[in-house]
RNA sequence: CGAAGUAUAGCUCAGCGGUAGAGUAAUCGCUUGAUAAGCGAUUGGUCAUUAGUUCAAAUCUAAUUACUUCGACCA
């Protein structure tokens, strides 16, 4: 007879393969069409609320693995407070201004200058189209990882509303009275007129003046040091053109400067060098330290001008002369110490790179009338002839240049008004400058990794004024007027107020469209034709640093609270839009618009090397989707540390996939093993088996949770992963399998181990579902009723704790005496003496052992009998656990043919406990 | 060049002063009543390198190397 027939054996409709890249798309397209990311709202009104602000990605190109793994690491964080109880609002976004899609829009239209014949309106509104594009692929490709979020009202900063309120941002940034203009040289291309970025930059050969240049000491100076005779620092320079603009000398502060015989001062270190190089000559008359010289004034050769000495760690002693000829209009490093020394930035250039009346006005250079209208490459040589014997050595030479990238013509530095948002005023009402606000909102918000901390501190501590204008189209624009007589810029709360309407309704385009008079508001009193419109527009971190006041504080998305419970993006955020939102927050709320920073690292490769085409190992979020499903590669940023970089290949994929299906089979067989159970054994009933495990998922599941909460998902899943495959899968529900096949259906063993897999089978679901949400809502589709309730999905269901009793259970013990006991069983199957372990009987006079229910003892070592006295069969082995022995013998009695256990009296008859089951 | 981070078995990660751990992969075996599954055993590491502190270092300190990120018109 097969017995087979009158087993239970396990039965479940849920499948043992995913078949993912099948299915995924199919539920996740259900998700999203019947709207789970509102019902999650409705379901979770009332209860405590969780912000997690989404940082917006560049609305350019697809999305690449890094993007893949930023997004699933949110998702897994909103899930997961949404899973316990929290009401969560995931709103996403994506920044649309900026440079590269200016740049991509100019490629399209094939150059720049087919670019410049048209208005900036119509540029405008191509950049606009360009990144309404890329949202759109972008959203698809996001919603393809099954990431639930409100895609159907994403913030998106080109929309009407959202640049309105990057303007008001703006204006609550004046309004405390933190927005200066300034100077500050930029890259600047006088063939093309126009400001250029780094990127756009490209180095190139060419031949300059190499001139040494000598600034005597004032007389206030000499006798301050106490020298009496003829005493000039020499500068070296390969820009003559700049001499004018010359404001300061810089030295290094660290090193030792000399006077020599025949007065002129340089760089102890480099005095042999010039020497050589017959600049000078003479022997060292006398020494001082570059600090002696700080402040003091020499003058300036061509124009009789000061030029303040100051001291700046940028000045190098390889070559030159250690003094650094300063001019702030015309350098970055030159500007940089200017600024801490307050030098005049001096700026005489025009933007076709000509002299302009400046030169006359500040009397820049002896006869400059004949200087205005002149370019500036072609001036130098008379401007060496004009510094006449203060020029100790002219040469020619070439060297590596900046040349701009479409006109190939060498670039100057050029210093032009910008807009900065100062960083160490106090806002307008606040004793605190807007750093130091910043500084103190840093220590008290949460950071995931700790060492973010120190990164932001250290970056807003040394950071210079935030300078917030760009010479570019496609942004929002500055929306002030100026008056045109006096340069001066309105700040007139009701003329910014109508503004930021008008942007409401129509866009920031209309600054470029609308007439003056049209941007005004009615009885405004001012006149159209006085004014004229700032045309510059605002740094794209000024847009995504605003997203907290245009998302979160205004109404116009269902977006969650100011200041949001977390912000999540790689580290490079540190510089980015973490410092950027913290610091328009402060400069208007005087506060931080988050409470937490989680942060993550970078995705590499195998070998820990950054991803790139050309090395080819490059992982797509498609291929991997392809490949392998999103269920598998939400699990690989689960398991990951993503404190530091996240490697990806196709092994560590493989790897992943591995676990999936062992988290994927354990649920199916857990299922499948309480699919006939109807209502839960009270712990106080169960076996001790049965209390063991609970007891050891309660622990596990405990501290799982919690590594959870703490955002440290890498653990979280270790902790779960050994739980499974070492306790759950490799002992209980293998020593379990007796009594849930052969005993009778409603046999209290039976029922309390099945009550045991289920309790452990909810919270377990509930605490994947943030991470596997694809699996788990399709557990929930096949989960017999005492996992499911009435939930529809698993969207309706909450995570739980699992509550333990006692348990009485010496698992430590037991387990040494299963490991011993298997060491020799491994052996006894080798030698073909035994096929299973069923055969076998223990002796022992182990107390322990002893003491447990026969039958729970049996089936811990999947034996067929435990007793206290000597076998009468041969000795196949003994094993020790602390003092106690342990012999293994064959079982003395017969195979049942039913439950395979030695209890029969003859291999015909069925045992004694099958016999009752089957006579039921 | 400067700042920050990382480095433990082929892979993913624990351990963070007291004799190197887990899972996975690999190898061998059992099982066909979880079966494109399950169970057991075995192999595998000078804890990046070097030098210190200490009775004792994977763990603390310093330097070095490799990789990664950041270093302002660029998201």
């Amino acid at each position: 007879m097969d017995y087979k027939e009158t087993l239970l054996l396990p039965t479940t409709d849920f499948a043992m393969r995913g078949n993912l890249t099948q299915n995924e798309p199919i539920r996740y397209a259900s998700w999203y069409t019947n709207k789970i990311y509102d019902k999650m709202k409705t379901a979770r009104k009332g209860a405590p609320s969780f912000t997690l602000h989404d940082g917006p990605p560049y609305a350019n190109g697809h999305t690449h693995i890094g993007h893949a793994l930023n997004k699933v690491l949110k998702d897994i964080i909103v899930k997961h407070n949404y899973f316990n109880g929290k009401s969560v609002r995931f709103t996403p976004g994506w920044d649309c201004h900026g440079l590269p899609i200016e740049q991509q829009v100019e490629k399209k239209l094939g150059g720049k200058q087919k670019k410049e014949l048209l208005e900036t309106a119509k540029i405008r509104e191509l950049c606009r189209a360009h990144a309404a594009e890329f949202v759109d692929i972008q959203r698809d490709e996001f919603k393809k990882l099954g990431i639930l979020a409100d895609w159907e009202n994403p913030y998106v900063t080109m929309d009407y509303k959202f640049e309105a309120n990057i303007y008001r941002t703006l204006c609550g940034v004046a309004k405390k009275g933190l927005l200066i203009e300034r100077s500050k040289p930029v890259f600047w291309s006088w063939a093309e007129r126009t400001a250029l970025a780094e990127a756009e930059v490209e180095y190139e050969d060419k031949e300059s003046h190499s001139i040494f240049i000598a600034f005597e000491l004032s007389d206030e100076a000499k006798i301050k040091l106490g020298i009496l005779t003829k005493a000039a620092l020499v500068i070296w320079t390969t820009t003559p053109w700049t001499i004018p603009a010359n404001t300061g000398i810089s030295l290094n502060p660290n090193e030792e400067y000399v006077l020599t015989t025949t007065g002129y001062i340089v760089a102890k270190e480099l005095l042999n060098s010039l020497k050589e190089q017959h600049v000078l000559g003479g022997d060292v008359a006398k020494t001082f330290q570059a600090t002696d010289f700080e402040n003091m004034l020499a003058v300036n050769p061509l124009n009789e001008r000061t030029s303040r000495i100051v001291l700046g760690e940028h000045v190098l002693i390889d070559n030159g002369t250690g003094c650094v000829h300063t001019a702030p209009g015309h350098g970055e490093d030159d500007y940089r110490v200017g600024l801490v020394y307050d030098l005049e930035v001096v700026m005489p250039v025009d933007e076709t790179g000509c002299f302009d009346e400046t030169v006359v006005g500040l009397g820049l250079i002896p006869h400059a009338e004949t200087f205005v209208g002149k370019h500036i490459f072609k001036s130098n040589d008379e401007i060496i002839e004009l510094m006449g014997e203060s020029v100790l050595k002219v040469s020619k030479f070439t060297h590596s240049y900046p040349h701009c990238w479409r006109s190939h013509t060498p670039l100057i530095f050029r210093a032009t008004k910008q807009w900065f948002i100062s960083v160490d005023e106090k806002p307008l009402g606040e004793d605190k400058t807007l750093r130091e606000i910043a500084l103190s909102e840093v220590e008290k918000t949460l950071f995931v990794p700790e060492s973010g901390r120190k990164r932001l501190t250290s970056m807003v501590a040394n950071r210079p004024d935030w300078c917030i204008s760009r010479q570019r189209d496609w942004g929002v624009p500055i929306a002030f007027f100026r008056v045109k007589a006096t340069g001066e810029v309105l700040l007139d709360e009701k003329v910014l107020n109508f503004t930021a309407m008008i942007f409401e309704m129509h866009g920031s385009d209309v600054w470029y469209s609308m007439p003056i008079e049209e941007l005004l508001y009615a009885g405004s009193g001012y006149k159209a034709d006085e004014l004229e419109k700032v045309t510059d527009i605002l740094d794209v971190w000024f847009d995504s640093g605003s997203t907290w006041n245009a998302v979160l504080k205004s109404r116009n998305y269902d977006a969650g609270a100011y200041q949001a419970d977390l912000y999540v993006e790689g580290s490079d955020q540190h510089r980015g839009w973490f410092q950027s939102s913290l610091f328009l927050s402060a400069a208007v709320e005087h506060k931080a618009p988050y409470k937490g920073v989680l942060t993550h690292g970078f995705t590499v490769d195998e070998k820990g090397e950054k991803m790139s085409k050309s090395k080819g190992n490059v992982v797509a979020p498609e291929s991997v989707l392809k490949e392998y499903g999103s269920e598998i590669l939400r699990l690989w940023v689960a398991s990951s540390d993503y404190q530091s970089d996240l490697k990806i290949s196709d092994g560590i994929l493989k790897q992943t996939a591995e676990n999936y299906r062992k988290l994927r089979n354990t649920f199916r067989f857990l299922m499948a093993n309480i699919n006939d159970l109807e209502s839960l054994v009270p712990h106080a009933e169960m076996g001790e088996l049965d209390q063991w495990i609970v007891g050891v998922a309660k622990k596990v599941f405990d501290d799982t949770h919690k590594a959870f909460s703490n955002y440290n998902f890498v653990h979280g899943m270790s902790l779960l992963n050994n739980f499974i495959v070492n306790e759950l899968s490799g002992i209980y529900l293998d020593i379990t399998k007796d009594r849930l096949y052969c005993d009778g259906a409603n046999d209290k063993h039976r029922r309390a181990s099945q009550s045991a897999m289920a309790i452990i089978t909810k919270s377990m679901l509930l605490l994947i579902a943030p991470i596997l949400t694809y699996t788990a809502d399709e557990i929930i589709d096949n989960a017999p009723a005492i996992i499911k309730g009435d939930a529809k999905n698993i969207f309706d269901l909450t995570y739980a704790p699992i509550e333990a009793g006692e348990s009485s259970f010496n698992a430590e013990y037991m387990n040494e005496a299963r490991e011993g006991f298997y060491e020799i069983v491994d052996k006894l199957k080798k030698e073909k003496i035994i096929k299973s372990t069923l055969e076998l009987v223990l002796h022992t006079e182990s107390k322990i052992a002893l003491d447990m229910n026969t039958t729970e003892a049996e089936d811990w070592f999947v034996v067929s009998g435990i007793f206290e006295d000597k076998p009468q069969e041969e000795i196949l082995g003994t094993f020790k656990v602390n003092e106690d022995t342990f012999v293994i013998s064959k079982a003395t009695k017969a195979k049942c043919p039913r439950c395979w256990k030695y209890h029969s009296e003859n291999e015909d008859s069925t045992c004694q406990r099958c016999s009752e089951v089957l006579s039921a």
